[in-house]
DNA sequence: AACGAACGTGTAATTTAATTACATTAAGTC
DNA sequence: GACTTAATGTAATTAAATTACACGTTCGTT
């Protein structure tokens, strides 16, 4: 194999974010996967299938499982863009780590000594976040984006909480763009409400689970009477199938009970990613209204200088 | 150095979480550092000041750095637990990737054209924490932790959206570890409520500005019935001087008022840390009370497997 | 169809990096 | 001071990764 091969690849991968200089093999992977040489393509299937094992593997052992040769590993690992197999072992080995923190979670491993609380709840939302984006669909969120520009009437709804603290904040971020905005987390009421948007409004729905039975009604009634029905909530669960909109993150959950959730940040941050694009895309609108609730603000309590808006 | 000095450690590290069999070297370099043999010492001090750097180096350059022989370089990584230097450097690598990317977002960096809406909340969420975690007086954490350990009655508050969602999930939080938890947003609730209040009891507040009327005047109140008073807020703030255990974050805003601010999350962190941190000293009560919790909610709704618990 | 170039692959040789063996020195105990 | 244990480094050895080169296959051009 010539020494330009790394010059051929049809690739030249960015920094993954947050590791400058590090780039993300797993992606480069998919993105080569089923284009690669035969014999690279079997190293490709075995290192798919055996992702955590391959670290601790000599390219010998690594070779002799793909029945082929240390030579072709190592193209392989150029093929991805590494420099040889030490480099694409240290760099899988990093991509790894940042997202595995938590997916097979032990419940007898207690915290770390040297790392604080605030460093494991800041780990935990990183780690989650980062499964989260390997998941979420840009084209749903372009989607969403698109309903949430248009609607006149806009109902955030959670139960439990978690979720209904995420709608009642969605609620809080989208009424300052001048969109009529609020949440409920009161089954019944949440029935009621429903019922009464039409063809154009919007209804938004926020669960783990994906299968509470209030939740997943009022989608019913909302999609009956021609609203749009945006959720965020796990794949093949009841919500999911019902909402012409769903936003679909599978999170780890923490085996620790004694940990809180991370998930509902995620929600959160899914949520103000959709509030700072619709506030960008209806800039002139949005920022009267901002201006205005500044202006009262600061009438109310005479405070100025740099603070949450209204928070 | 004999081959039991893996015995003679005085730790038995537990596998880090996700990686089974991959311990936390760096915590584990903290467990050692100052009790080291004078030559690992040298090495351990280096690899403290570089520790990005070390998994790109070969074992004769760390050595040649610290001025050690390579095999003194090997029994410093057996003192941590590791078979070897390529052990070391691989799960360095690993427990650094996780911390690497909050520890490295930059907030003087402005979004770049690839970035989706969602990086750049990450991003923000990731580079205010940084701005948290130089700040936050782990001191003041411990008395916070202690003046929850041994509360009957805990009130929390919060006025504006983004506070008052902090104080409402604070208490949805505390609650389950079971301590008798409230939270209100109504000024004229607060003030009664804190009224209420007594020695041994806790009243916590959150306020992004400090200066509040309403939030300073029921701190004033409970401290004259004799209650301990925690805020999370601003550095020389009426709220900060008035409280007997503030936490004090000084975070920086967005100036672009489009997007959503991040002062909340490091809120709602700092809340869950300490949360996390009292639910493992009580473990005993606590673990009774989440499994009612649980066995409540499955009665309830049917459904187990993992998912946030009751959120 | 024939030929040449490019690509893919593996064997063997070489290089690099890590580890072990052993001798010496330093520190601690009686 | 004598003896034992711990710490340390040099040199030799081993393990692991990489390079060089030869051969076979495929593709493109004439």
């Amino acid at each position: 194999m010539p020494a330009d091969s790394t010059e051929t690849n049809g690739v030249d991968l960015p920094p993954q974010k947050g590791q400058p200089g590090v780039a993300d093999v797993i992606s480069a992977l998919y993105h080569h996967d089923g284009k690669l040489a035969t014999q690279e393509q079997r190293v490709a299937n075995y290192v798919k299938d055996h992702l955590e094992d391959i670290s601790a593997m000599t390219i010998a052992e690594l070779a002799g499982q793909c029945n082929v040769s240390t030579p072709t590993v190592i193209r392989f690992c150029r093929t991805l863009g590494c420099d040889g197999y030490r480099e694409f072992k240290l760099r899988l080995a990093q991509n790894l780590a940042v997202s595995m923190q938590y997916l097979s979670a032990d419940p007898k491993a207690g915290p770390t000594a040297g790392d604080s609380a605030i460093d494991q709840i800041l780990n935990a939302i990183n780690a989650t976040a980062n499964v989260m984006r390997r998941q979420i669909d840009p084209l749903v969120l372009d989607c969403a984006k698109a309903a949430l520009l248009d609607t006149r009437h806009l109902l955030f709804a959670g139960i439990g909480g978690g979720s209904s603290t995420v709608a009642q904040e969605a609620a809080n971020r989208f009424f300052r763009l001048g969109i009529p905005s609020m949440s409920t987390s009161d089954s019944y009421t949440l029935q009621m409400r429903a019922a009464t948007l039409k063809e154009g409004d919007v209804l938004f729905l926020v669960s783990a689970s994906g299968e509470a039975d209030a939740i997943i009604g009022a989608a019913k009634i909302a999609n009956n009477y021609g609203a749009t029905t945006i959720c965020i909530t796990k794949p093949g669960t009841k919500l999911a199938d019902v909402c012409s909109v769903p936003i679909l993150v599978d999170l780890p959950e923490d085996r620790d009970i004694h940990k809180p959730t991370s998930s509902r940040y995620i929600h959160m941050i899914i949520v103000d990613a959709l509030a700072m694009s619709v506030a960008q895309e209806m800039a002139h609108e949005t920022t009267e209204n901002l201006r205005r609730i500044r202006a009262s603000l600061t009438a109310y309590h005479g405070r100025t200088g740099p603070q949450p808006l209204g928070d």
